[in-house]
DNA sequence: ATTACTAATCATCGAGTAG
DNA sequence: TCTACTCGATGATTAGTAA
């Protein structure tokens, strides 16, 4: 039903489709096409204007990344993993690395799905502007997901974590779903990568990426 | 279920994967997943070789069709519908264009399915290396599907058809699935190209493809 | 350990129909 | 017309268990 609505342009502008019309095209009755759409609004991923009996439907941001979340499932089979260099040089962040990588909500979920407990401080890898373009295709990859959560009353976000193998150690790039840089990135692996790979602010790096 | 199993790579190896696991993975009892399994092979998506208590599965060519048009629908939401231009240059063909043209079976489908009664007879159009190249992006698209049928004794194969303007007149070009050339691609309107066009052998003409 | 049958349960569907 | 409710039938799922 989502990846209807999304080719009749659901997507990005609100589209007039009743129940009759939507039924006949997934093969069910009038009736059920109305339960999932009940459900599908009930579920915040179909946002519905109900004008004298028509309906107008649009798709939220959560039903486009379920969609998408399918799209990258699809394309990985028949295009096989993704696989990039980037190469920056580093640089010194603010030490937010370490304060989030301080957070048990943190530290928790990267050690369970990452396989391994984070060193606490991340390194930070400034970009130039091509190779930053080069990154765009990560958006579109399958990486591990670090849920957002609360704690002592503020919010953290969630992250996007892609294997990377940086300098030829064992890393993960970090994305996080509200990204602040575009040009500058970072990295946690298992231990200090600063300390391990002998860099100082200025050195270059260069991270092999890999999807999964 | 098919997609899971072409993630664990059993669309070009056989995999062992029981039943439980499969269960758990799609989030259904280790009953439901064997059921899925009999019934994919009974309909001939699944090949199963039971070995002594181990089932080693692989995919079916049918099987890897059906999970690629799910990857068509969900790239056309992303990446939007595709759009290529291909230049030739016109060919004489061997007449099997008009002999199929003439088969009430192709007929029929392709009055329904492209709109119009089509002239009984194809354009061939020649192409250089360079272009037949940039033709093969065209087999990921979505396009209209012409079945295969018998008549007479014999079979007549499947092809699908892709929106085409030649020299500005509506046209589809058609790929049948067992194509004998690669550098002749064939092109059906609802009139006689040819004429309309003014075109003999050897003529330029280009194409602007368009995915529906 | 496996796969897969049977029986009971449970969810889903469409017909009829109300608003 | 439209959406969406109730309800009986149909289908699917799981637990228990055999092979």
């Amino acid at each position: 039903m989502l990846q209807l609505l999304a080719h009749a342009g659901a997507d990005h502008t609100p589209v007039v489709l009743t129940s009759r019309e939507l039924g006949e095209r997934l093969g069910v009755s009038q009736q059920a096409a109305s339960r999932y759409l009940l459900d599908l609004e009930r579920r915040e991923l179909v946002v519905r204007t109900l004008a004298n009996r028509r309906q107008r439907l649009h798709l939220t941001p959560p039903a486009m990344e379920l969609l998408r979340g399918e799209y990258r499932d699809y394309r990985r089979i028949f295009e096989g993993p993704g696989r990039t260099t980037i190469s920056g040089e580093v640089t010194s962040g603010l030490g937010e690395g370490r304060y989030y990588l301080s957070q048990p909500g943190y530290v928790v979920q990267f050690t369970e799905r990452l396989g391994y407990a984070p060193f606490p401080g991340t390194l930070n890898v400034r970009l130039r502007p091509s190779e930053a373009r080069r990154l765009a295709v990560v958006r579109d990859w399958n990486g591990v997901r670090v849920d957002g959560f609360e704690a002592g009353g503020r919010t953290f976000g969630g992250a996007t974590c892609y294997l990377a193998l940086l300098n030829g150690r064992r890393s993960h790039l970090i994305r996080p779903d509200r990204s602040h840089y575009q040009d500058v990135i970072e990295f946690v692996a298992p231990e200090r990568l600063r300390t391990r790979l002998h860099l100082k602010d200025g050195d270059p790096v260069k991270a092999n990426l890999e999807e999964r």
